[in-house]
RNA sequence: GCCGAGGUGGCGGAAUUGGCAGACGCGUAUGACUCAAAAUCAUAUGACCAUUUUGGUCAUGAGGGUUCAAAUCCCUCCCUCGGCACCA
């Protein structure tokens, strides 16, 4: 791409003029956007060296931006621009997650469908984006609800189905009945629609879903490759939850049945004093003892009346006995065997052995029921008394041939004996994908009564989304899709039969699971992303947003880039190489920014009191990226006081050394020596200030970045404006301009006379040498106390620094030194 | 309950191979400019004690330990935030 030479009209400097920041951003955005804004355009040539540095894309709220985008967004624009001025080709691209439930559920407040006001949305947000100076590369914008865009999130889908990795099947789901949709298990947090915080239900619905749990051991092991967060990590994890275990079959007494169990601790089995079920176990029905059934079906039906959340928060035990007996297979002892809600149908077999001694639920149930116990690990041989419940290690003890082994040795063993078979289970579940709402891509398949599910054929993609009067939903368990007989009433594009199109939709993660994908060839018609143009730039080298999709979307992406790597699209096994979590910010009170709370910042507002560059910068001065931090308004004042001092000091040197006027000041000879030395010392300043602002950007510290640019400007203003030599001017200048790139911009290149944009211009570098002072201070203690420092030559002998430093501590040596700690250049301590 | 992150002035925060605690900024006070206010600039600003000055003592959630030296390392405990929560 062609350097562009700067052709805005330059100020015509005659007397020093204030900042005037709306002016000034104003000029510089109308530049940037030049051809489609080019200056920021990323190019695919492979000989240089490419950077992908992404920020989740928004989802554009009728609210508009929020603080907390401009945080995450501020942070990689920063990046970008210090990383395009030292030589690297910058992917920043920019667009829009906009189908789901908000944009919805806006549009039935307002009674407007959409399709009208989504654009509307987008709009604003992308005119909030470009009034604080992002450097997006709006070229390859993107919108998930574009059919262009949705097309290819519907062919993925079609190549799950086709693999196997999409299937329907009733299940029981999660059902918001204010959203009036079925959710994921990744949506309810503490049993509550992620959306709109009311309680889920349980509900049984025939389902798509995606095969996630293919996925379970990569997604697993994979996260040891990838440059997360460990809190990211650590959910993900704990989310998959994989355990190794075996699973062990009783026998029932007197019956040709066995019940089947899954434990991670084989070694108690000598302990097992019962076996329990959960309530949906099918074999319940055929097990259960004739004088017990009705009192069975009444504790069972109890039990399924409750949703899972209230499930575990009655964490009081309860259960039934069935009337029945196990064969503990270790000592042929007789076990009951008894019904609980504590036990998952969902998870293992759905069938526990109890060891109470050695497990806090069992210890409890048992309690409750009176049902015996029987200690068979002991943390210490000598020990009489075990705790119970005690779920450490130790030593076997009650269990016949392993006694007196320690337990980890006797797990496999005992596994073993009772001809246990290896198992994994994962918490994890299958993707429920269908959503009866309008709002979503829709579902490309067709039903027909004779063949089944048919899937659209390639070349019908994209299957739009038909517009609608009523896009309210039904709660009827479908779309309002379902509605449209003209769209849903269709040929059987296999057997020309009548047929019904899939009325569900997509739910609103669909689009965001590959859009990093897109802005890489946005416009490609052919296919979803070119080979070449994926393996110039991925994985993503650094991934900036909210730790809110731990689970969510960052969990999706990941299993669909794995599938597509499997297809041989991607060539990176991770999308995401690096990710960075910026924390929240606060409203003044200290608490989350909402509407009812009436805490929430406009950015729109403080652009318009401070300017854009005045935002940014407070946003990264108000603490450490990755910390949660509470807005302060007034702290808006100390940044923008700082950009209102470098317009001073910049345009007022460059005035004064032009009219060579220079500022009389009466001085002392002492003030003029301090000003000599305050000149001589510049350079290092100077030099040591580029290091610090680089390696401070380099590691996400932009607010000490910042704090070591206010010391530069407050070194520099000791000095009369005509004595600054340019260079300082200079270095200022460019270390500011990714974080305040209007300011930088206008003082470059009408007050220092750059030719180039700051974006085209080096980066300055610093030379490691000068940085080594001569000079240095040696503190001085007595008995760990400071009293005195020594401004010393480096490298002096300890001899030379005590003989120069006991006059400076005669007073507090008033006993005989004992020991005398020397550290070179650094410090003396004696100590009497 | 389990796991993770954290606790430093009036406030946001700085300082991590252990080496001058409080950088930078906000706020506050006093002064300059002004008829006045705002803005701006200058000086001061952890707490306490003492003082004409030099000074002294205490301080990084609490208590203990290691060390010449601890915000930083170790032990015990308290609190805040986030995640998971009967997953056998």
């Amino acid at each position: 791409m062609p350097q562009r030479k700067i052709k805005t009209k330059k100020t015509k400097i005659t007397s020093q003029p204030k900042y005037s920041f709306s002016q000034i951003e104003k000029k510089w955005q109308k530049e940037w956007a030049k051809n489609n804004y080019e200056i920021f355009h990323a190019s695919d040539n492979p000989k240089k060296k490419h950077l992908y540095i992404l920020d989740m894309f928004p989802y554009p709220s009728g609210e508009g931006l929020h603080v907390g985008h401009v945080e995450g967004y501020t942070a990689s624009d920063i990046l970008s621009r210090y990383y395009r001025m030292n030589g690297w080709e910058v992917l920043h691209p920019m667009g829009w997650d906009a189908f789901g439930l908000p944009a919805e559920n806006y549009a039935l407040k307002t009674k407007i469908p959409p399709q009208k006001t989504v654009p509307k949305n987008i709009n604003r947000f992308r005119e909030q984006l470009r009034s604080l100076g992002f450097s997006y590369d709006w070229q390859r914008e993107i919108n998930t609800t574009d059919p262009d865009y949705y097309r290819w999130t519907q062919w993925i889908f079609l190549k799950l189905y086709e693999k196997g990795l999409a299937y329907e099947e009733e299940v029981p789901v999660n059902w918001c009945d204010n959203c009036k949709t079925v959710l994921s298990n990744e949506e309810v947090q503490e049993g509550k629609c992620e959306r709109c915080q009311s309680p889920v239900q349980r509900k049984h619905l025939r389902q798509w879903l995606l095969k996630i749990t293919a996925y379970a051991d990569r997604l697993l092991d994979d996260l040891n490759f990838i440059d997360w967060p460990e809190r990211v990590k650590l959910m993900q994890r704990n989310w998959i939850g994989r355990s190794e275990g075996v699973e062990i079959e009783f026998k029932i007494d007197g019956l040709n049945e066995y019940l089947k169990v899954f434990t991670t601790r084989p070694e108690t089995i000598f302990g097992v004093t019962y076996l329990v079920l959960a309530p949906e176990h099918p074999l319940i029905k055929t097990l259960v003892s004739q004088d017990r059934k009705t009192e069975v079906e009444r504790y069972i039906n109890e039990a399924l009346n409750y949703s899972d959340f209230e499930r575990q928060l009655n964490k009081e035990k309860s259960g039934i006995f069935l009337g029945i007996y196990a064969i503990n297979p270790a000592n042929r002892q007789k076990i009951p065997v008894w019904v609980s809600d504590y036990v998952l149908m969902n998870y293992g077999t759905g069938a526990v052995m109890a060891v109470p001694s050695h497990d806090k639920r069992d210890f409890e149930f048992a309690k409750k029921f009176n049902l015996p116990t029987k200690p068979v690990i002991s943390p210490d041989k000598n020990l009489k008394e075990i705790p119970e419940p005690y779920e450490g290690e130790g030593i076997m003890i009650n269990s016949g041939p392993f006694n007196g082994l320690p337990s980890k040795k006797a797990k496999e063993k005992i596994a073993f004996y009772v001809g246990g078979k290896k198992a994994v289970y994962y918490k994890l579940r299958d993707w429920i994908f269908s959503r009866q709402r309008y709002w979503g891509e829709p579902i490309p398949i067709i039903k027909c009564e004779k063949c089944g599910n048919v899937p659209l054929k390639e070349k019908d993609l994209p299957l739009k989304l038909p517009p609608l009067e009523k896009f309210q939903p039904t709660g009827k368990n479908e779309s309002p899709l379902a509605d449209i007989a003209s769209w849903v009433n269709i040929q059987c594009p296999k057997c020309g039969g009548p047929a019904k199109r899939e009325t569900n939709t997509m739910p609103q993660w669909a689009g965001s699971c590959w859009y990093y994908l897109r802005y890489l060839d946005p416009k490609n018609k052919k296919f979803l992303v070119d080979f070449k143009k994926q393996k110039t730039w991925l994985p993503v080298n650094l991934y900036i947003g909210g730790v809110e999709h731990a689970v969510l979307h960052l969990l999706y992406a990941r299993f669909w880039h794995k599938f597509l790597y499997d297809l041989g699209i991607v060539s990176s096994k991770e999308p995401f190489f690096k990710l960075i979590n910026q924390g929240t910010i606060l409203g003044e009170d200290g608490e989350k920014m909402s509407k009812s709370r009436g805490n929430v910042v406009s950015p729109d507002e403080v652009i318009k009191k401070y300017g854009a560059d005045a935002l940014r910068m407070y946003e990264m001065f108000l603490g450490p990226l990755t910390s949660a931090k509470s807005w302060q308004t007034n702290g808006v004042i100390g940044v923008y006081r700082f950009l209102n001092r470098v317009w001073d000091l910049v345009t007022g040197s460059v005035l004064a050394k032009k009219e060579k006027k220079s500022e009389k000041i009466k001085m002392t000879k002492e003030s003029q020596e301090k000003l000599k030395e305050l000149i001589n010392h510049l350079e290092i300043t100077r030099q040591r200030t580029i290091k610090k602002v680089t390696e401070d950007i380099e590691h996400f510290r932009f607010n000490t970045a910042i704090s070591t640019l206010m010391e530069y400007l407050n070194h520099l203003e000791e000095i009369p404006k005509e004595k600054i030599d340019k260079k300082h001017l200079e270095t200022l200048i460019l270390l500011l301009s990714p974080f305040a790139p209007h300011l930088c911009e206008e003082l470059a290149s009408s007050y220092l006379g750059f030719k180039k944009p700051l974006l085209k211009t080096k980066w300055p570098t610093y030379k490691p040498d000068v940085l080594k002072e001569n000079q240095i201070v040696i503190v001085v203690q007595v008995n760990g106390k400071t009293r005195a420092t020594l401004k010393v030559t480096k490298g002096l002998s300890q001899k030379e620094v005590e003989k120069q430093s006991l006059p400076l501590i005669k007073k507090y040596l008033n006993q005989k030194i004992k020991r005398i700690v020397f550290v070179p250049d650094k410090i003396i301590n004696f100590v009497f």
